[in-house]
DNA sequence: CTGAAAGCGCTTACAG
DNA sequence: CTGAAAGCGCTTACAG
């Protein structure tokens, strides 16, 4: 590979006025420019990239931390993220965590010491952030698709999509409405106030079970406490179902039709994440939507505000962007 | 961020003996080694990589170009593909090219420009490769999940995965056995000369449709015709049906649920990539999985083998690694 | 409009 | 064991 010098040597001109070339310099002679540019096409010369971020301190990379992306969630916005950030001339480098924080703290370091001129993650674990704060005043960060106190973030609002699904049931009559999953979650505090606010009941006795209790994660496997979960379903009168998300719905189906309960006639069933599952299952799964276009889109577009801002100090208030999840209605319910 | 320069006026010694330190020379005074450690904690210091790269002509990054990632497929290898580099201190910067050409072409030059160490892709398509070629005795290339003739190679082997499913099916006793699928796949001639070798037929007849026939990956949608579909299906007595993807078999069970044939009683069915739906779908589907884990190890270690050899040109017999297929049978069949 | 020179933050012979 | 110096491939004032 030529390098700029060489190039220079064979037109004949200075290394900077090749430099001046390749960077659309005005200042140039048009017999000049043309000449030059012969001898960039004749040897395919393509600028060091390397070098250039090393003078401008601006190496156009982008870090992106994911917890993993064989759930068909992350995918959707690791496209996102990477055709919009090419948009504006950047790359990105992918760092996977798997679950696991001590990765996550060597990833973050990795990407510190590539000089990335911003990082957009999804964090690990919630709870443990210290060492994403740490860093958040030398480099711009983003969180991306979870909401995090003091951060920018882009990210569905998990609250409004609670909402929205208790509303939708209810609006269809359901009275005795079951969930699966954490009553910690904001998926759940949106759905439980608005179920509470329509004088309706949800008690322990509607929380049928964690997510974990009837599918593992980890190894792809159903655990499911069969009998306790039906029982509950029967004894409680339950016609309708809340899932945190579209595999579970799916597994939860399943179980039910083998039991010769028919979704949606005896219960209903709302999944989440509007993942390709949906179509594919028998009755098709009605799920909330969230906008994964939107939360790349979004968050590199902050992303790179904040990059290219002047002084970073000035702008301290964090920008946080909850979007709009929307309910996609199928034969589930 | 400090630099080198600056840690080592903190500690009193020339950048050399900082250098040293942090490349873990052994020459370095244990006294002196500890002091320069001493400061590079107190600031968190980090070396510049970008720096180092321009010194060493080496980024350590690995460009991987893939067509799209929301298929559940490409996931899991660029997964792989990330944890396997991580081992060997690479990291990736991910090109997807979403099935178009020219973008293909705009993402190897930014690849190049950024001087990764060498490339992974799997190419949008194969039939246009000339680009690729022409880089190709001047970067590594490795060619991903797809086998390419004159290059580096991992990839199932998709003849071996057709003369496995005829072989697997007929063992089961059918023998007219319809095919969802392109007739120039590999994965269709293995099978189909599984099927001759065996003195059964396998004419126009048992060549079902074309996949885009009854789904189109583009918007996701079923664009069936069905009657004829089912017709062909019960005018020559098929049994069993052996479709590309899981995705298809999928549309396929359903669309043979809704007219009453059932599956896999009238009518048996096998998918292609294992995917998380074939556990998620009633009956859960039979499907040939790819050892997506393996190709992503053997990828990179067969691309960082010619990044790290000598002399390039000695190497010049490309490695070909196809690797085994299994048929994953589930209740489909 | 053009070129010589300094400098980005490192590594690595070389001399001592 | 240590430091001064050259150099990696660029960009960018600066002088002309």
């Amino acid at each position: 590979m030529k390098t700029m010098k060489e190039i220079a040597k064979l037109a004949g001109v200075s290394q900077s006025t090749v430099s001046r070339v390749i960077n659309n310099n005005p200042n140039v002679n048009p017999e000049i420019r043309k000449k030059v540019l012969k001898y960039i096409k004749k040897y395919n010369y393509q600028p060091n990239r390397i070098a250039r971020s090393l003078v401008n301190n601006k190496s156009y990379l982008i870090g992106v931390i994911l917890p993993q992306i064989s759930n068909p969630y992350f995918p959707q916005i690791l496209e996102s993220l990477e055709d919009e950030a090419n948009k504006y001339q950047y790359n990105i480098v992918l760092a996977i965590t798997y679950g696991n924080l001590q990765r996550e703290k060597e990833q973050l370091a990795m990407l510190i010491s590539r000089r990335v001129d911003g990082i957009i993650i999804n964090p690990t674990k919630l709870s443990q952030t210290e060492h994403i704060k740490a860093i958040k005043d030398t480099l711009p960060v983003v969180v991306c698709a979870q909401d995090l106190e003091g951060f920018d973030y882009v990210t569905v609002d998990h609250y409004l999509a609670g909402k929205l699904v208790a509303k939708y049931l209810i609006n269809k009559g359901h009275i005795n409405i079951g969930y699966i999953g954490h009553l910690e979650d904001k998926k759940f505090k949106g759905f439980y106030e608005e179920i509470i606010s329509n004088n309706l009941i949800f008690d322990e006795s509607n929380h049928l079970m964690k997510p974990e209790e009837i599918y593992n994660q980890q190894n792809n496997d159903t655990v499911t406490q069969q009998y306790e979960l039906l029982s509950k379903i029967k004894n409680n009168n339950i016609t309708a179902i809340y899932t945190i998300n579209d595999i579970i719905a799916t597994k939860l189906i399943n179980l039910l039709q083998m039991h010769k309960i028919r979704v949606p006639q005896d219960v209903a069933i709302v999944g989440f994440d509007n993942t390709l599952i949906c179509n594919l299952i028998n009755p098709a799964l009605t799920s909330v939507a969230q906008p994964t276009r939107e939360i790349g889109q979004k968050s590199i577009e902050i992303l790179i505000k904040k990059i290219e801002i002047e002084n970073p100090q000035t702008s301290n208030i964090p920008e946080q962007v909850s979007l709009l999840p929307k309910l996609v209605e199928r034969k589930s319910t």
